[in-house]
DNA sequence: CGGCGACAAGTTTTT
DNA sequence: CTTGTCGCCG
């Protein structure tokens, strides 16, 4: 253990020696809080004699969780798997699959994603008969979350609000909403940390059942928490009192989805003799960053204060471009790192953020001309695609058959001539007789009103019921290929035309490769655990660097994570920060927050980017710099433009009048152009190229001013190329 | 009942 | 500009 603990810094050491009563940890950006996290649960055990399952390490992301997982296995071994290391949905699924009875669900509740809540929530509002505009998800299920977030039911919230004409409404829609959530025994991603917060605060016999299991309590990014997290810490660690929890006020970028600041800023008050310890240190980045970093966000007002330092020294200038628009700011981004890469990075050791991932686009058409391997982290995860959500019904449905939304959503999918008036009139049904639609399914008496498509239906249902048989008797694998094969879904797939479809076939396939290593690795694997990892996870927890690609990504996908080399895209008033968030209260810091969470992402070089116009709903904007920006200190900044070849050593001559900033860009332009071809290449040319070695063209085609070539490389395969960049590094052979 | 075409709306971030 | 939804027609 004296060997661990040689390996902190004084602060650090003084945080994981802490053990008992409540703590905060103000960790900064880089400062070693996952060390100082896994440390302590290490030093409870090791140097305290805690039992490693009285100990419960909570964090946001699957990612995180792992993460901790697997560090506490190398320093402990066998009793790093033995503490509890969940996000907190997962802890709450857990708990709740063992007593949600006592508050009247059925344990084998399936858990709904966003778009599963949007539709019921529409469902809500067609059957109340509301305006859909008016009542749109968008502005009811903030609404209902908010609701749920400070523990109002349906009722409450009606008591309080009702007197408001819209409030009333959504009141109304909220109750139905939470009545068929319940009739389907189903529960959304906001009732996993209520609904846990009640059956705790509603039976102290459970409570206490918890609060001795979890003697110690450790909560990771607490600043992110909300209203209800925060009341389950609380109840959680009443008796006990040890409650550790790190945090980065700086770094509360999810407001939007309920996490309240207040809660890392008051942490002093609601736990009475609590301590506090922060970590100023930083071992990630270089010290220009972060004296950008510090720079920006010392803007803002009510923070904790910090100052970030560092002992990697000064290290390089951040560079600054201003790009003529956003096709300009791309190619700014290829060439880069074309240029790192010919230094020596790698291209993993690269990532592109953006503030929204409507700006990956062009960036990634851009890197492909370039011959850069990349991928995005999306915004769709792997989960929501059409063909996953699909396949993915039919196993909610087989594990709680009373989940009429995953019925609804295959009863037709593979054909199967039922079709929407059959659909209703079973829905009206089924409400008539207070049951689920599959339950209806069962009745005789419903059937024979069904008439024609009695057949049908009957044929489906028992496909179910015979795929329900198979559930814990052969594995999870089996079951997804079964239910592939009986439900006709797959032979749909490869019976199709559609080129789609086959990217379809292979994400299925992906999903069986998941569902195998599930069988294989986890230590319980049955199908309920399987259904409930499914449900969790999103595809920044699947994002591991093992793959040598540059990443893109939204800032905050990109929390937690370190590359040697980010660009920062897009800083343009408006982009970022949004619009949006100028309208909001405290939305600028809110904004500025994210900055600076983007800023500290960078180990050693920063390129910083915006344009001066921009294609918005496919109109051109011009746009202004980000305030953000302006807030750097000149003096780390190394500022290049697409409107100056050299600005360092421009001497600037007021006698004349400059040419305006359009004009000089196509100038610009016509020079590299000049310079760049030279181009004699002929289709079925043999070519070697610098990196990619021999082959042979396959197609020229004119683009704009440049030539779009398809080559055939012996070795790596067909690349497509952009002849202006390609052109230096082709000859013939 | 299913497929296709027209039109509208939307871009902030997501466990 | 793209995606999703709605309505009409076969």
């Amino acid at each position: 253990m004296q060997n661990l603990l040689d390996k902190l810094n004084p602060s650090q050491q003084k945080a994981v020696t802490h053990t008992q009563g409540p703590l905060l940890v103000l960790a900064g950006a880089g400062s070693g809080k996952t060390r100082v996290l896994t440390y302590r649960v290490a030093y409870l055990i090791k140097e305290c004699g805690v039992p490693p399952y009285m100990i419960l390490a909570i964090t946001f992301t699957n990612k995180a969780a792992n993460e901790m997982k697997e560090r506490l296995v190398q320093i402990l071994g066998d009793d790093g798997e033995r503490v509890w290391a969940r996000t907190f949905h997962s802890a709450c699924v857990r708990i709740l699959r063992q007593e949600i009875d006592a508050i009247g669900y059925g344990r084998n509740f399936n858990i709904l994603d966003a778009a599963d809540a949007e539709r019921l929530v529409k469902e809500c509002v067609s059957e109340l008969n509301l305006d859909e505009k008016a009542f749109a998800p968008k502005i009811v299920i903030p609404v209902i979350s908010d609701a749920k977030d400070n523990m109002l039911s349906p009722g409450d919230f009606l008591k309080r609000f009702g007197n408001d004409y819209r409030y009333k409404n959504i009141g109304r829609i909220y109750e139905l909403y939470q009545k068929k959530l319940k009739i389907q025994n189903a529960l959304d991603f906001d009732d996993l940390i209520t609904l846990t917060v009640k059956l705790f605060e509603e039976n102290p016999s459970i409570l206490e059942k918890y609060q001795n299991r979890f003697r110690y309590i450790l909560v990771d990014e607490y600043q992110d928490t909300n209203n209800s997290q925060y009341r389950l810490i609380k109840l959680l660690s009443q008796k006990y009192q040890n409650i550790f929890v790190v945090g980065d006020d700086d770094q509360s970028i999810y407001k939007f989805r309920g996490a309240n600041i207040r809660n890392i800023l008051d942490f002093e008050k609601d736990f009475p003799n609590a301590e506090v310890v922060k970590l100023e240190q930083n071992y990630r980045s270089t010290q220009n960053i972060l004296d950008a970093a510090n720079a920006i966000i010392q803007n803002n007002t009510g923070r904790k204060g910090k100052r970030l330092w560092t002992q990697n020294g000064q290290g390089n200038k951040i560079t600054l471009y201003t790009a003529f628009d956003e096709f300009d700011e791309a190619r700014f981004v290829s060439d880069k790192i074309l240029e790192l890469v010919e230094r020596g990075k790698t291209y993993k050791d690269i990532a592109i953020l953006y503030r929204t991932n409507a700006q990956s686009r062009v960036l990634e058409e851009s890197l492909t001309h370039s011959a850069i391997p990349y991928r995005v982290l999306s915004g769709i995860r792997f989960y929501d695609r059409k063909e996953i959500k699909d396949v993915i019904s039919y196993l909610r449905l087989i594990k709680n058959t009373d989940d009429d939304l995953a019925l609804k959503r295959i009863i037709n999918e593979p054909k199967r001539s039922i079709g929407k008036t059959t659909v209703d009139k079973l829905a009206l049904l089924a409400a008539r007789y207070q049951i689920s639609m599959f339950e209806a399914l069962k009745r005789d008496e419903i059937l024979e009103s069904l008439q024609r498509a009695a057949g049908k239906l009957v044929e489906f249902r028992d496909m179910i019921l015979s795929l329900k048989e198979m559930v814990n008797k052969v594995s999870v694998e089996e079951l997804l290929k079964q239910t592939l094969e009986k439900s006709g879904y797959l032979q749909m797939l490869q019976e199709s035309n559609d080129p789609d479809d086959m990217d379809r076939i292979s994400n299925i396939n992906e999903l069986i490769n998941g569902a195998a290593k599930f069988d294989e690795t986890s230590d319980d694997p049955t199908f309920e655990n399987y259904m409930d990892q499914i449900s969790l996870v999103s595809d920044i927890d699947n994002y591991d660097d093992a793959q040598d690609t540059v990443v893109l990504m939204t800032i905050h996908s990109a929390k937690g994570l370190e590359f040697p080399c980010v660009f920062l895209c897009g800083m343009e008033e408006g982009l970022f920060p949004s619009l949006k968030s100028l309208l909001e209260e405290d939305g600028l810091e809110e904004e500025r927050r994210l900055c600076y969470v983007a800023i500290t992402r960078a180990k050693e070089e920063l390129f910083i980017s915006h344009a001066k116009s921009r294609l918005v709903f496919g109109k051109t904007e011009k746009s202004r710099v980000s305030q953000f920006v302006k807030e750097i200190p000149d003096g780390l900044l190394n500022k290049e433009s697409a409107y100056e070849e050299t600005p360092a050593v421009k001497v600037y001559d007021f006698t004349k009048p400059q040419p305006s900033a359009f004009t000089s860009s196509l100038l610009n332009m016509a020079k590299k152009e000049k310079k760049d071809f030279e181009f004699n290449f002929k289709k079925g040319d043999y070519v070697e190229h610098t990196k990619f070695g021999k082959g042979i063209i396959l197609e020229i085609t004119p683009v704009g001013n440049d030539y779009h070539l398809q080559i055939a490389f012996d070795e790596v395969g067909t690349k497509n190329l952009m002849a202006a960049y390609a052109v230096d590094k082709l000859k013939k052979i």
